[in-house]
DNA sequence: TACTCACAG
DNA sequence: GGCTGTGAGTA
């Protein structure tokens, strides 16, 4: 049943509105952020790259540890913690999909058809950061602002989005005159446009729902019913396009939604509206659930506040100050911090292009399959390849700001101890150059690691595990044309509020002070703003305008064309990934596998399992 | 630069 | 629970 609206007077400004509508909107009072997280994210994978159907009970393996199970094998009650003999007995039909593996000595992944060991193999990640890139090009299109928060999961900044929703949706918004930054909002209407209803489940707010359903008081309660209908279109397009299944979080904060996104899985939402946070939190969650807070740190809390076992976010919100809270952890951080977790009110920056900082390829070793520094060479190939395959996979990914590592690091783990050394190179764009460097230097440095223990008592071998690192991570080119959208872009964005509130019939005299942060290169900043006007404007191009967009011939100002291709590229894509997508339930047929990995990779779709459990 | 720690999935 | 990955702190 659709929510019924009680109107009070808003808690909310009209700077709170408009802050959504900015490159800031997540710390908007009216924020709004989804968290999307695809359910038993590998086991997905593995179940489209062997053409088996949603309903196939399935494990992905890595060696015969099971790394995820998908959801119709869990109610066979198979979990992560079964070993693969185990599961196997409890389901007779399973099936299982290995991780791709690099072999001893080669330097690219492939799948194989039967069974790897841990002595001459190492996983392969590859294939999963490949669909998640495809997922995330699909968030890119639907919002301003992603943060890709793990291979298989993100947060989305929805403000902008429902900021343009609202003025569509909500006269009382768009023709209000006169109006300055500290004025309240209107009352909501007592009557939601047709076919508004939140999608997903709503939890629920003991104070203001009663029996007969859910009631929208205020705006953020409409924000979040829009953010809901928004965050399941574009979750259904993730399913349609890639045939994915998602579950997802719809709060205020991230973590918020994080929490949410967990609740109603697989394939499902929740909805946190603000009214509605306590109730959440103190239902379902204890303050270690937070996202950030490990065993170490709720030791340290636990001790210092003498938690209790049972409601401990209650606990918490209930019996300490903000100072109190720093008084008793000694850590203000970390005391601020847990003072607004707990009240869900923790607003963390959206961060969407996260500069890579550093890149490990690592392995731990068996027995002596390692034993000596040739046998350590001989792996050399593959920590190599994977690195250089995923810098390659980097530069396509944002091919006008090319990332180089400044420092090669080997780490060592023997028996006796644990070593590491590192050494600096040149950053050569040419990979295949970087390559040869690596491959050089590493040996180079586990040569010198082998010599130092030459007459030394304790011994290196056999080797417990390896690791290669690129660290220091530094821009070593990028596009002219996006240093010139760097400097114009915060002069666009004030431009953008104001001509917002120009359309708002705003009184200058009471702008608020938008905070304006430092952009980020290629990003879609003033994308509904573009989208908008390559609508409206097309027509009146001239083919002699030096400002004409090259692609679709509308007039474009100079310093909004950079932002203006991207939404081509974005628009590209798409149509890209709708060609690409089978209109049946086939496997995709991934055109950037190296052609050796997808001529293995093909399996035969009848078979039930692999060849090795026959 | 070398090493350790904390956290996450 | 083993494995893989990332970032921060410290001397």
């Amino acid at each position: 049943m659709a929510p019924r609206c009680v109107p009070q007077c808003s808690k909310f400004k009209w700077r709170d509105l408009v802050e959504l509508s900015g490159d800031r909107s997540e710390f908007s009072q009216l924020s709004v952020v989804a968290h999307i997280d695809v359910n038993a994210f590998f086991a997905q994978v593995e179940q489209l790259r062997l053409g088996l159907s949603k309903e196939d009970p399935l494990v992905c393996v890595q060696w015969s540890s099971i790394i995820a199970v998908s959801y119709s094998a869990r109610k066979y009650g198979i979990n992560r913690m079964d070993t693969l003999e185990s599961a196997l007995s409890k389901c007779e039909g399973l099936k299982v999909g290995h991780t791709a593996v690099f072999k001893k000595g080669q330097s690219d992944w492939s799948y194989i058809d039967y069974l790897p060991s841990p002595k001459d193999h190492k996983v392969s990640l590859d294939p999963y950061r490949r669909e998640s890139r495809k997922i995330m090009r699909i968030f890119k299109l639907r919002c301003s602002k992603v943060e890709k928060a793990s291979v298989d999961e993100s947060f989305l900044d929805l403000g902008n989005v429902v900021f343009q929703k609202l003025l569509e949706l909500f006269p009382v918004l768009k023709n209000s005159l006169d109006k300055s930054f500290d004025d309240y909002l209107p009352e909501i209407p007592e009557e939601l446009p047709e076919g508004l209803d939140f999608k997903g489940e709503v939890i629920r707010c003991p104070e203001t729902d009663d029996q007969d359903g859910l009631v929208l008081q205020d705006w953020d309660d409409i924000v979040m019913l829009l953010a809901s209908m928004e965050a399941h279109d574009i979750r259904k397009q993730i399913e349609k396009a890639l045939d994915y299944t998602t579950s997802c979080g719809i709060g205020r904060v991230k973590t918020i939604a994080k929490l949410a996104s967990g609740l109603h899985k697989p394939d499902n939402q929740t909805i946190i509206r603000n009214c509605a946070i306590d109730n959440f939190l103190n239902t379902h969650f204890k303050f270690t659930d937070f996202w950030g807070i490990g065993p170490k740190t709720s030791g340290i809390i636990k001790q210092r506040l003498l938690v209790p076992e049972e409601d401990s976010i209650g606990y918490i919100k209930e019996n300490f100050t903000q100072e109190e809270l720093e008084l008793k952890l000694k850590d203000p951080q970390l005391a601020t911090r847990l003072y607004q977790l707990v009240r869900g009110l923790y607003q963390e920056a959206i961060n969407t292009r996260i500069d890579i900082k550093s890149m490990g390829s690592n392995k731990n070793f068996r027995g002596k399959s390692v034993n000596s520094v040739k046998d350590l060479i001989d792996w050399l190939p593959v920590f190599v390849g994977d690195l250089i395959q995923r810098l390659t996979e980097l530069d396509e990914e944002q091919p006008n700001c090319i990332r180089r590592p400044k420092t090669v690091a080997v780490h060592l783990w023997s028996w006796n101890g644990a070593y590491s050394k590192q050494c600096t190179v040149p950053k050569f764009m040419d990979l295949f150059k970087l390559k040869e460097v690596i491959s050089h230097e590493a040996e180079h440095l586990i040569k010198t690691f082998a010599s130092t223990f030459d007459n030394s008592p304790v011994s290196l071998f056999p080797l417990r595990s390896f690791s290669l690192n690129l660290t220091s991570f530094e821009v070593i080119s990028s596009k002219e044309s996006i240093d010139k959208f760097v400097s114009s872009s915060k002069r666009n964005r004030e431009e953008h509020i104001d001509s917002l509130f120009k359309s708002l019939g705003e009184n200058t005299k009471s702008k608020p002070k938008v905070e304006i942060e430092e952009p980020k290169n290629g990003n879609i900043t003033t994308f509904l703003k573009t989208r908008s006007q390559v609508e409206t404007v097309t027509i009146a191009a001239s083919s002699e305008d030096p400002q004409a967009c090259p692609q679709c011939g509308s007039h474009i100002p100079e310093e909004e064309m950079v932002t203006h291709k991207d939404w081509h590229y974005a628009m590209e894509l798409q149509k890209q990934l709708e060609t690409e997508t089978q209109p049946n339930n086939q496997p995709l047929t991934d055109v950037n596998y190296p052609p050796t990995s997808r001529k293995k990779a093909k399996l035969d779709k009848n078979q039930t399992r692999l060849p090795f459990f026959k």
